[in-house]
Formats: structure tokens, sequence, C-alpha cells
RNA sequence: GGCCCCGUAGUUCAAUGGAUAGAAUAGGAGUUUCCUAAACUCUAGAUGCAGGUUCGAUUCCUGCCGGGGCUACCA
């Protein structure tokens, strides 16, 4: 049985033998002790002052003698007002241990039999990704491994955004404005690419509504009606007809993305099981949209436009159909969102990875599609996370603020071999593998500081002072891994083999120990958390914390140094599982761990 | 205007209604004969304001002040 469940039924049956009181196990809540009291769990008192007809301090003193009395696994308490402490005896922690040690799935949970989606990325073709993009993405993919490890069948999934006036206006300023340039030609990633296209476009169609301006015509008239607009809109409709011309350009175009955005993905070790493409499904939902109307769930305005209220429910009215019978984006939302139950059909639940701008949106599809009875529109959750924003402020593409996903890789991976070099780590390393160290370094250090964060909050990245490698952050856990791995390659060739009857020569474990040991029982409860709450920090904050904690004890502590060798065993293989530990929830937050640096 | 989110050390972030509000950085002082000093040990420093709910509030409620977002027949 686990620590915590055992003494959540020890203290249940207390209060039964105790003040003839039932208490379910679930009532009972066991906290960490904090740092500054004796202990390791603590039960707090004050609620049950009813229950047991007694002070909180009399409740504790008298449930703490009867649990250090009735069973060895509490080996001393104290009570502080209404907080009863519960120290964990050192045999109970080496048993702990053990089967933690022996566990080699340790923080993997048995199959649920529970499908998820999960949907992260989702880019537009127009434009290469950038800092904004690498939070969505580093979260969903962290999402879908914590899912997994949590026992749920995960598909990942994006969609991509590859039609509309902002593909043409890339297409157009190629055809007028370019020389017929590919991406090897011109030697550039295709997103790019098709990206410098996007701005060429907006810096002529801004000159040219400034020229009209000029020439006397309104502001607000020319921006709708500037020659080189017309020409796309002209192009969109082209491209709606499947024109072969237009549909041949899109496809090469895009394809030059799709090679670019598979680089960048590949680069950061993220991937998907299915791509939903717009231009196959930017007509889906027009019809159940029409059928809903004619049921009476929307209405129609004199113009024909088909329009959802949804007043009653605190929003506004929704458009769903233009008057030519056209959709809008929320349509094709309301048409995917079938779709996808129509491919999987076992999905418990569908996550939408996608920014904080977007929850009106989303409330609104959810609320939208729950009214036309779908029968698993409860399950649809909104993975909302708050911007990123600059030292400057907001990223804007205007101001050219924007940092983009490839290169902030990049100077991630030099700054990491800059600080690497200088601290004299590399003796041994080939180039490459050099080079590989700086990519999982500048990485993890990126991938650490973005997941660290709540999701849910906005927060700042500073690119000029680039990312620390001291402290909170990805290579510090990184590192401590190396430690710890050098240690484990040093037992090795001492042939140091670690077996459970080696604990007997344990005789008491030190604070770092215990705390380790403490942290270590507490994984899966951490991977159970994250979860629930789909928010990696809480892992993130965790490992950080083991790490630390591991790096006191080996301040402390000089393993080889241990003539005892059954505690030199033990420790050896205490710091066997901590490696694991770190390595497996780095590998829920898409980070790679080195053997050494 | 309406709706939503956020205000915590100089800075970046923590804290299922629980104890003396934690870390990390930056500042000050230390620790390398010994398994990797990207480490460790001290030290100094914070809940926007005003009420309420209760044994107890950073957390829940109300108001105010500050910051951001959404509120397109764009996607």
């Amino acid at each position: 049985m686990k620590l915590e469940e055992n003494l959540k039924s020890i203290i249940s049956q207390a209060f039964t033998e105790l003040f003839s009181a039932q208490l379910g196990m679930q009532e009972i809540k066991l906290q960490p002790t904090r740092k500054e009291f004796e202990g390791h769990y603590t039960f707090v008192t004050f609620p049950f002052g009813k229950l047991s007809k007694l002070s909180p301090e009399q409740t504790g003193e008298k449930l703490g003698e009867y649990l250090v009395g009735s069973s060895d696994v509490i080996s001393a308490y104290n009570v502080v007002k209404g907080f009863l402490n519960l120290t964990i005896a050192d045999p109970s922690w080496l048993q702990t241990f053990a089967s933690i040690y022996n566990n080699s799935d340790h923080g993997t949970f048995p199959s649920n039999g529970e499908e998820v989606m999960v949907e992260y990325s989702s880019p537009n073709t127009n434009k290469p990704l950038h800092l904004g993009h690498l939070r969505n993405i580093f979260l969903g993919y962290s999402v879908s491994e914590i899912l997994q490890a949590r026992g749920y069948k995960v598909h990942k999934v994006q969609i991509i955004n590859d039609r509309g006036i902002h593909i043409c206006k890339s297409m157009l300023a190629w055809q007028k404005f370019g020389n017929g340039e590919t991406p090897e030609s011109a030697g550039i990633k295709g997103d790019r690419l098709v990206g410098n296209y996007y701005v060429e476009f907006e810096k002529r169609y801004r000159q040219q509504v400034a020229e009209l301006v000029e020439q006397g015509q309104s502001q607000e008239e020319v921006e709708k009606n500037a020659p080189l607009l017309l020409e796309a809109q002209q192009m969109l409709k082209q491209w709606e007809q499947k024109d072969p011309e237009v549909y041949g350009l899109w496809k090469k175009m895009n394809g030059w993305v799709y090679d670019g955005f598979n680089a960048t993905y590949e680069a950061m070790g993220v991937d998907f099981h299915k791509l939903y493409y717009e231009s196959d499904t930017y007509l889906s939902g027009r019809d159940e949209v029409f059928k809903a109307e004619k049921e009476g769930l929307f209405f129609k305005k004199e113009d024909g436009s088909i329009w959802v209220d949804l007043t009653d429910d605190g929003l506004d009215q929704k458009l769903l159909l233009r008057s030519d019978g056209t959709s809008v984006y929320i349509t094709q939302d309301i048409g995917t969102a079938m779709g996808r139950y129509n491919d999987f059909p076992k999905l418990k639940k569908l996550i939408y990875t996608v920014g904080n701008e977007q929850e009106y949106h989303f409330k609104v599809l959810f609320l939208i599609l729950k009214k036309m009875g779908l029968p698993w529109a409860d399950e649809l959750y909104h993975l909302s996370y708050g911007m990123v924003d600059l030292p400057s402020g907001k990223m804007k593409s205007r101001e050219g603020t924007v940092v983009d996903a490839d290169d902030i890789i990049q100077e991630m991976t030099e700054t990491a071999g800059k600080h690497t070099e200088e601290l004299g780590k590399i003796e041994g390393f080939t180039d490459e593998q050099a080079q590989e160290l700086y990519r999982i370094l500048g990485l993890g250090a990126l991938k650490y500081f973005l997941l660290k964060v709540d999701p849910r909050k906005r927060m700042l990245f500073n690119p000029q002072e680039s990312i620390e490698f001291h402290g909170n952050t990805g290579p510090f856990i990184q590192y401590t891994h190396a430690r710890i791995s050098a240690i484990l390659r040093k037992a090795e060739e001492m042939g140091l083999q670690f077996s459970e009857s080696d604990i007997a020569a344990v005789a008491e474990l030190n604070e770092y120990e215990r705390n380790v040991l403490f942290m270590l029982n507490d994984f899966e409860n951490k991977i159970d958390e994250a979860a629930s709450d789909l928010s990696p920090s809480v892992l993130a904050q965790y490992i950080y914390d083991l790490g630390k904690e591991y790096n006191k004890f080996y301040a402390e502590i000089s393993i080889f140094n241990e003539p005892n060798e059954g505690l030199l065993k033990f420790r050896v293989a205490f710091s066997q599982v901590v490696a694991r530990t770190i390595r497996k929830g780095m590998k829920l937050l898409g980070i790679e761990v080195p053997e050494r640096m």
C-alpha cells in the first residue's frame, strides 16, 4: 500500500477508535510539512473539532499519541496549534524507496481506456512560426505527453490555416514582385520565403493606399478598394473555383511552407498524429447550420444571414452564415469539431490549445454545439494560454518586434555553446557531440522557460538577456542529471550492484535523503495534478525542486568515501532513482537530458 | 459601454482557505586536495487600495485604482 493511503487509513481508524466518529479516507487531506517544522506530513485538525468534541490542539495531541502507538509507520509527532505534524519512520521511507526502485514504471499510469485529442500549433501558412507559437507548441506537446503518462490515449493534431485571403496575398506578391525564386534558389526556408512575400504585399498595399489617399480619396474607401487588395480577392475566388494556375501555385507555395514548418518541428522535437487542413474543411458546418436554423435553433435576418442568439447566456448575437450563404470562421469550427468526433468516435475530450485572446470565440463555439444537442459538447476544452510579451511590450509584426522561432532556437543554441565553452566542459567531445549538446541545452532552456510559468498567465520573455542557465532553469536540471550520471558511471566501473538486502545497512537517513524520498514518492501525484490541471508548470516546479534537493545532498555527502558498502550501494541506487525520475519528468515537458555536460 | 483575465521582493515567477507568503535572479558575505562550482551556505528585501465572509484570506465576495484582452458579414 502507498504511504499516504496507509497514513489516511490509520487516521481514519484513529477517529473511529478515539472519537467514535466516521471519517472517510477522501475527507482526509495530508499536506507536506513546512520546512521550519519537524515532520513530513501534516494533518490539519481545525475542521474536525465537531467530530472530536475537542479543541484543535487537543485533537492533534490525541491523534498523534494514538498514531505513534498504533503504527510503526509514524515515529514521532508534534502539534502546533491545529497542525499535527507526523514524522515517518526511516524504515517506512526505505520500504517506499525499495518499491519505487523496483518499479521501473514509476511515473506511468496504466491505461484508463480513454481517448483524448489535443490540438496545438495550428499556424497560418503566410507567416513563419514565432515566439507565441513556441509557447503554444511546447504547451500542447507537453500536455499530450502528460495525459499519455496519465493513461490516456492521445491524438495530437493540428489544423492548418492553409487557405484564405492571407495566403493569396503572399501568392500575388510572389507573382507580381518576385523573380520566380524558390527556397532552393534563394537559399532560405520556405516558410520564411512565403512570409517575406506576405510582408512585401502589405508594404506595397500600404504604399498604394497612401498614394491614392494623396490623390484625394478617403482612407476608408481606399483601404477596401485598393487594386492590390481587389486582385488578391479575385485570386481567392479563382482558388475557390480551383483555377488550375492559381491552385497549382497555392500547392507549390504551401509545400514550401510545410517543408519549413516540418524542419522547425523536427528541431523542436515535437510531432503530430494527424493534420487537418482548412482547405478540406472550410465548407463544412454550413449544412449543419442550415439544418439547425430550420429546427429553429438559429434565426435568419431579412438579408438572409443566419445568426445565433446567445443573449440569454450573457453573450451577444453571433453571425454564422453571411447573407450570401458563405461561412465564417466559427461555422467551420462547428464543422471540424463534428468531423473530429466522426473520425474518432471514442474521444473523451477535445482540447484546443489556443491563445487566450480567443476565449470568447471558444465560449461561443462550445455553447453553440451544446445548443445543437451534441452529446460531447461538454467535453470540449479550450486550453488557453497568455501572450508572451517582450520587454518592449507586445510583439507586433508591423513594428518588426516579432521574435522568429527558428532565430530564437538558434540563438539559444549558440548561447548554450558559448557558456559551455567558457566553462571548459567539452573536453573529449567530438564536434558533433558538442553541437548536439548545445542543441539539447539551448532547447531545454527555452522549453523550460516557457513551460515553468502557469499557462494561463501572460509572461515576459527577454531575448537580450537571453535565458539564464543558473537557478530555476532547464540547464540546471540537466546539469543535475549529468552529475548523477557521472556517479552512476563510476559505480558501474566499480561493479556496485544494489540489492534490497543492502537497505539493512542503512542505520539512519539524513535530512536530504528523507526530503528526496518524500518527493520521489510524490511524483505520480504531481503527474496526476498536472494532467487534471492541464498544466506542465506543476511538473516543471516539481522537477526543479527535486534537482535542487539532490544537489544539496550532493554537496553534503561524499558518496564514494563511505566505508559502509551497503550504505554506499543504497546511495548509488538512490541517485539512480533520482536520475530516472528527472529523465521521466523532463520527457513529459518534452525536454531532453544529457549524460554529460 | 459590456464581458473576461491579471496586479506578490528591484526584476522574473510560486503559494487545493492554513503555520513565520516560497524560489530564482540582481545586491552583500563565504565554500574548490575529495563523485562535474552551470553547484552549495549565510544575508537583505514583497501581497495595488478599502471593506466584507471565518478559527484563519495572496486565495472567496463587493467597491475603487492600475495593466491587458475580447466585443468584425477577418481568419
